[in-house]
Formats: C-alpha cells, structure tokens, sequence
DNA sequence: CTTGAAGCTCTAGTGGCTAGAGATTGTAGG
DNA sequence: CCTACAATCTCTAGCCACTAGAGCTTCAAG
C-alpha cells in the first residue's frame, strides 16, 4: 500500500495541512517520497494517524500521545504508564469539569436574577463588576 | 487617585503584562501617562479591570468582554443583549461539559476494563488505536 | 502532451497570554 | 542633591494545536 496525504486524509478524517504539522512535531515518521518529493503512506502510518485522531479526540495533549505511541511500540511492557497517563488526564477533565460547573452555576444564578430591565440594574453586570454574587 | 501599573495589578489580580495587553486589545483605554511615559491608572480602570478579570474567570472571551463593556456603559439600555450573550456562553459551557463528560466516560471504560497486564493486552491502547470501544 | 487537481514549502495568524532583553524612570535613603 | 535599585518601558518571541494563504511543482487522467 502506498497512498498519498491527501488519501490518507480522507481515511483517518485527518486534515492534510494537520498531517504535515504531525510530521513536524514528530508525531509521525518522516514519509517515503516519490521522485517528485511527494509523500507516500503505508498501513502502519494510517494505524498511527488513527491513534493519533483518537487520542486527540479524546482530549490527550500531543506530548501524551508522543509518550503513548512510545508506548504501544514496546508491547511486552506492562501498561501501568499507559494507564497512568490516562487517570492522570481523567483527572484533569475532572477538573475541568468541575470548574465549567461551578462557573455555569453562577451565571445561571445570576441570568435567574436578572429582571429583564435596563443595564443599570442588570444582575449579570453586576456580578460581572463585583467580582462576587453577593446580592 | 492615580496608581501604577503594579499597584493596580496587585489591587486586581492582573499581572502587569496582561493589563499591557488588554490594553493593547483595546479593553482597556489608553492610560494617561507621566511625563516619563510611566502609565498612570484611576478609580474606573480599577472597576473596569476587576470587570474584565471575573468574566474571564467566568471564561468569557476578549470579544464577549468588549461587548459587555460597551452595553454596561449604556446603562438606561435594556438588559436583553446582555442576558442573550451570558445565555450563549452558558450553552457554550453546557457543550464542554457533555463532551468533557463523555470522553471522561470513555477513558474511564477502557481504564475499568485494564488488567494491568502488559501493553499488548491495554485495553486504553486498544481503544485509542481503534477509534471505538467495541469489546 | 496538456490540463488541472493535488501536492510542495514557507510564512504568518489564531487566542490569551507569558517571558525575556535591554533601556529608562520613579523614589527612598543618605 | 545624589545614588541605588526596584519598577516600568518597548519590543520581540514563545506557547499550543492548528489553520490559511502565496506561489511553485508534480501527478495522473484523457
């Protein structure tokens, strides 16, 4: 199999100019190349690029999925780091949860408040001002 | 009243370099300035940068914050667009919590189903490598 | 052999800051 | 008044993960 980035674009959803910045980065392998110095792909960096995606989609930044990439190349390692680097991101979205809910709470409460009337006695300004929800 | 760009950055919370920027964004208006060129900050631009600072810890972009200091200096205005921009932001951060819950739950899954074996077997490679989590 | 889509490299821009260099200014103590 | 030094100044560059665009070259179908 040999393919060009522009199909292996449309295989793994993964725009062209966002492949090209994988291979900067060094998420990928540098490609074999045509004559004409195009790129050309194979199986295993369509399996890469699909990791990668996921990975992506699921919120792991690039330097994560460089260390899980090493990773899933030593397959007789045990994956206590791998599961590591996944609680500790599990973590992080914990607690970014966390934070997105608490501040919905409080422009909720204060959109509650709000009487619809002029901008001088809007709630939501005045919390904004205040810096607190004191009433 | 007429302070310093550190003493109003220790009376907001606002490093001295943000306020440089939001200035240069044009949340802030340009200060007066000594004759050494040394900006000098009033009362309003203390009011006006602890403004700034709660929504962005309320996570409202540079661009929502210019638009709620403009309506809040209209203040006989009605508080409808105000309200509709608070709104916005919060389906905003309703959609970041149901995808962060989501991939949460997703890593969390592949996380239970780990038997701490070796890589080969990683269920959270797995799952990364195949873009789904069928079992 | 022509044509035109797809590829190439390179630079710059996004948001919201942060860091650092190197020069200047403000201010307190002597 | 002078000195020392912290604070301030401007300017550039870096962060992350891309995205956009210019201007050129190559591939592949007809």
């Amino acid at each position: 199999m040999s393919i060009s980035i522009g199909e292996l674009a449309r295989r793994t959803g993964v725009k062209v100019p966002t492949i090209r910045y994988y291979e900067g980065v060094g998420l990928l392998p540098t490609p074999a190349r045509t004559e004409g110095r195009q790129r050309r792909f194979g199986a295993d960096e369509v399996a890469r690029l699909n990791f990668i995606r996921h990975s992506r989609e699921l919120g792991f930044e690039v330097a994560d999925i460089r260390e899980l990439l090493t990773l899933s190349e030593q397959p007789e390692r045990s994956c206590g780091e791998v599961d590591a680097i996944a609680r500790r991101h599990v973590e992080n979205i914990d607690r970014r949860i966390g934070r997105l809910v608490a501040l919905r709470a409080e422009l909720q409460r204060s959109l509650d408040r709000c009487a619809r009337g002029t901008v001088e006695e809007c709630r939501v300004i005045e919390v904004l001002g205040y810096g607190d929800d004191r009433v």
